[in-house]
DNA sequence: ATGTGTTTAAAACGTATGTTTGAATCTTAC
DNA sequence: GTAAGATTCAAACATACGTTTTAAACACAT
């Protein structure tokens, strides 16, 4: 069965993508730590950059049709709404699917530095449209900011938000040698939500 | 003099690093862009490693003299004293020593997600005292806040600071596309102060 | 059981990388 | 002007990479 070889392809690259970036790891590092052959990836995939994007789509496939249908049974969403449907929605996809082990996080902050690579255009290509939805979404519910206030602070919110995520397990590491307590992630979220609520409520301060 | 092609090199590693990353970018590349021969990087620097270490401290240490010396002179900062401080000393050093041209802001956003790697013990171990010497400051205004809740929102504002910043030139494209305007860095900086003050203002909800 | 299409295997290919070498050139001091 | 040191240069080195190739092993319907 291939799938398995898929399969086992996909979780490999998905650990250790995150654990040093994608330049930095090996096809023969991940068919290594995977088991299969180091022609399997090309046969399978086609290249390194599908291989990539495969590992990207294989989570944000159900979670795009996920934050859609949640989208779809709501009704003039906060910000904190529209922040707790996206963490409900990575939370579903990730125990549904991944058994709650997915480390899809730490690969968006890799991601989002590529800037002007090959997985921004993927991004965009493939789930721009739901992007745009979501976004719009917040714009709703933020009427006192101009739309250029608007923008940047939608781009601080992501910051924050893919930044503290996608670096939680070092964070909460370097936080417990401080404080003598590992903050589960769930805590941190929440956390978080209040924050970010702050964020959009902050009043306009940009000349319109 | 060497010094010249020394300065080169560093001018041509910044600009190609932050254009592309680090691996992404090989000596060839720097050193035809330098029009020096590619064994003057080994000569004068010893490694790549080295060599990315040396972008970064160009820029660095006159960054974090000038911190200490405005931090040495302030009494009780708020949270925005705080951060204007922050921008204005990198403002200072850009302009001092870098005629406001310096892209080592874009370098910052490649340098984090580059968790465990080189870069990440280089910047603790030189510059890990002055950190905490500022984050020591910021504390000091936030007595509403448990250390824990502290830490992490002292994380969401890296967070949206570095990523915001290091991504200012194609964020700001994109925002050129969509209202038609090029929000000048200047403003987009003034934008983020109240936003991260508020972060902060936000009231404690973490159970002690 | 046989034949067909799919998957795996080992090996090699071509290219790009960081680094080192040793001679040539330039700089500087006497 | 010449010797000594610092710097530049072209070339080569060793290694690692993504990809391709060709044949063997496999699955499975007939």
């Amino acid at each position: 069965m291939s799938n398995n070889t898929v399969t086992r392809i996909l979780d490999a690259a998905e650990s250790l993508f995150a654990e040093r970036g994608f330049t930095e790891t090996s096809l023969r590092t991940i068919t290594t730590a995977a088991g299969v052959n180091l022609a399997a990836v090309n046969y399978h995939f086609g290249s390194k950059k599908d291989l990539i994007q495969s590992v990207f789509a294989r989570f944000l496939d159900p979670f795009e049709l996920e934050i859609r249908r949640r989208m779809s049974e709501v009704q003039n969403p906060s910000v904190q709404d529209m922040l707790v449907l996206a963490q409900h929605s990575a939370m579903q996809v990730s125990l549904e699917h991944f058994n709650g082990r997915s480390q899809i996080m730490k690969l968006l902050g890799f991601a989002y530095n590529q800037g002007q690579g090959h997985i921004r255009k993927f991004f965009i290509n493939r789930y721009g449209e739901t992007f745009s939805q979501y976004v719009q979404h917040v714009r709703a519910s933020t009427p006192h900011l101009g739309e250029e206030e608007f923008y940047w602070r939608i781009n601080f919110m992501l910051g924050a938000m893919i930044f503290t995520v996608s670096s939680y397990d070092s964070l909460s590491e370097i936080g417990e040698l401080e404080f003598s307590r590992k903050t589960p992630l769930d805590e941190m979220l929440t956390a978080v939500v209040p924050v970010v609520q702050s964020m959009f409520d902050a009043p306009a301060n940009m000349k319109s």
